[in-house]
DNA sequence: GTTGGTGCAAAAATTTTGCAGGGTG
DNA sequence: CACCCTGCAAAATTTTTGCACCAAC
């Protein structure tokens, strides 16, 4: 993991700082979606919130994460697959968020449907979020 | 249009006044989905923010509205269909955001094709959203 | 007239920005 | 050692809450 992580970020360039390894390690940990509340307290607030702030936006410029779009306000960041590059993701699977203990699921083995659009669209991403209750919460 | 507006709203036991009148007329207009930011710019300021923000979530509560997920951090709303009940959403369109002009628009013609999830879950709503350019932007 | 909605003020929460010090390459 | 990253402070923005007044039914 650690090895890993280190890798992943001198490929986009960035110093391995701590609160950066941290936080990707989170990423690699969870399988799943993060918001920013989630990582400040995984961290156990060790950094400052203000840097939690610029490593997520770091992050996304490099396309290391990606936001997940929700229905509440809320914004969820997961890890970008690896051929995800800059500006361009492929995240095509399926989001779950499970609306009694909010955790949001990646579904990696459902993929999303290309639907066809009406003329003159030109879809670059594909997004699908699924709401109700996980497997546990049912 | 008048009409309807006092229609909708009777409906939902909601008493008729100015704000809720202005902003409903808004989203009949609209065809489309509205931010916060864009009912304040769209009253001209008539009405005071706080009232704007109480209207949304009285509108949301009784499933007038309801809110699209987006990539980004705002929170988008837009007119629930009439087989829309409380709390239960049949908004079972795609929605495309133009990464360009930064619109929404609500495919209608567009289905969410339901998907089939690993066992345990109990899906309730899905939602589907396409990030691209529109015919205008491209 | 009673109930419920609005506007104003203020508080709380979230996000952004500037700058000096410290760690990384 | 030069540069980038972090933490602290503060500003800006967004959202929530309390309360007195006004409008709707």
């Amino acid at each position: 993991m650690e090895a890993q992580i280190d890798e992943i970020l001198k490929k986009n360039q960035l110093s391995v700082t701590g609160s950066r390894k941290r936080i990707l390690e989170l990423f690699l940990m969870s399988n799943g979606a993060l918001a920013h509340g989630d990582i400040e307290r995984k961290t156990g607030e060790k950094f400052d919130r203000v840097t939690v702030y610029r490593t997520l936006q770091t992050f996304l410029e490099k396309g290391i994460i990606h936001t997940i779009p929700t229905s509440d306000n809320s914004v969820l960041y997961a890890l970008c697959k690896d051929d995800c590059t800059e500006g361009h993701h492929h995240d095509n699977h399926v989001h779950f968020i499970c609306d009694k203990c909010g955790k949001t699921i990646c579904l990696a083995d459902v993929h999303v449907p290309q639907v066809k659009l009406p003329g003159g669209f030109l879809p670059q991403e594909y997004q699908m979020v699924v709401t109700g209750l996980c497997a546990e919460c049912r």
